[in-house]
DNA sequence: GAATCGTTTGTTGTGTGCAACCTAACCGCG
DNA sequence: CGCGGTTAGGTTGCACACAACAAACGATTC
């Protein structure tokens, strides 16, 4: 059951929920999503319901058809590469921009957002360390100071996160670097550092997209 | 009077009428746009209405509060600044892997842009030639071969175009050198030379960034 | 047997009504 | 005269109904 208003809309909450869905596995690409049955199944009517597929389309996490339908989305290994370059830019240029003004109080934030991961990885959760790693990407996008820059992170981030959960399905919790590349994209941040900031941050994102099993390419007109 | 469906959708048809006139300057930043109002003056109900007004606030162009309702949005200084920053950045990006794998076909585009730009300076065209120069960056940003920083550049460009429209009304179309500049990048690109390119984009991009008269910060906590 | 056209079913697009909400003006009270 | 509470107006959020469109199936014809 849903907690008792904790959404300022229900198409918040759809949308919301939807992503979790995706999260969790229980979509698949390319999966149908009528409208329909997506609301009975959520007690809502099809408004919001439409409300929530148009906003996951404008993140490239779902395909809309006009008058065919929204399908979750099915990326294309060039899509994914495509989406891990600009990814890659995108850091790069937020993490330059944070070295030079970030924070106590969001270099605290990182800190926490590992221990966090920690507890994720000790636990095999792989939905709170989705959330947890986007957390700790997001903070420091935000820490730019370029809230425009911060949205465009945020988003092409939603896109690679999904991809993972798509294609990554033993995704291994044991051997993956990602909380000594985060611990140490910190200390480069707390020494103001920018190149080193950097440098790391574009060898994680590397590392993390070459973990992916890029499935066959379906696309071919 | 709007042509006889040319349009798939009454959203779309909403959504792009919106643009028009923000292009047009019919709205001024920050002003409420009423759902009811914008309905019937479009001879439409309220629901593609609200599609369409999501659509621009995913885009930056207009903001919604939930309950409140949505207006035209109001950039600041610094959001304007950090928009071209950003833009700057996808945009240099987009040309340099454009100018090794832009087609013959791409490239008659672009000079068929710039004629057309010289046809919309003529006249004194302004909107004209604002979607003609959005056209020239759009087609140079699929070049690139990544169709999801085409996405996003063509998003950061819509932001960008607004902001002209806001802030330099009195644009002057006579000493504007932006047509040598898109000749000079098209050559650049013909001969496949992606540092002579970037660094045209790059002062392109600049002086157009400069010539806003940047409103006086509105922004406080 | 294959192809084409009509029908049928399922899904989306849009109009509309009602309830909830926010805002602002107004009135009464201190 | 100023301030707080209340009320009225306007706007959004959501549910529901109907119309339009698309794809799938089947029937009919060559």
């Amino acid at each position: 059951m849903r907690e008792a208003r904790f959404y300022t809309t229900s198409a918040d909450y759809v949308y919301q929920d939807l992503r979790h869905r995706i999260i969790t596995k229980q979509l698949q690409p390319g999966q149908r999503l009528p409208e329909v049955n997506i609301a009975v199944q959520m007690g809502v009517s099809r408004t919001p319901v439409r409300e929530a597929l148009r906003r996951l389309a404008s993140e490239g996490l779902v395909t809309i058809i006009p008058n065919s339908g929204a399908r979750l989305a099915c990326p294309s290994q060039k899509e994914m590469e495509n989406a891990y370059v600009l990814r890659e830019h995108l850091e790069c240029l937020a993490i330059r921009l944070a070295a030079e003004r970030i924070s106590e109080r969001q270099l605290r934030r990182l800190e926490d957002s590992v221990i966090e991961e920690e507890r994720a990885f000790h636990e095999r959760d792989l939905k709170l360390y989705l959330e947890v790693n986007e957390n700790f990407h997001r903070t420091i996008a935000e820490s730019s100071g370029n809230r425009i820059l911060a949205e465009y992170v945020e988003n092409i981030l939603a896109r690679t996160n999904v991809y993972i959960v798509f294609y990554d399905p033993f995704y291994d919790i044991d051997t993956n670097p990602s909380i000594p590349q985060h611990r140490a994209i910190i200390a480069a941040l707390a020494e103001r550092s920018p190149e080193k900031a950097e440098a790391l941050m574009r060898e994680h994102l590397r590392f993390s997209m070459e973990g992916l099993q890029l499935p066959k390419e379906p696309e071919e007109f």
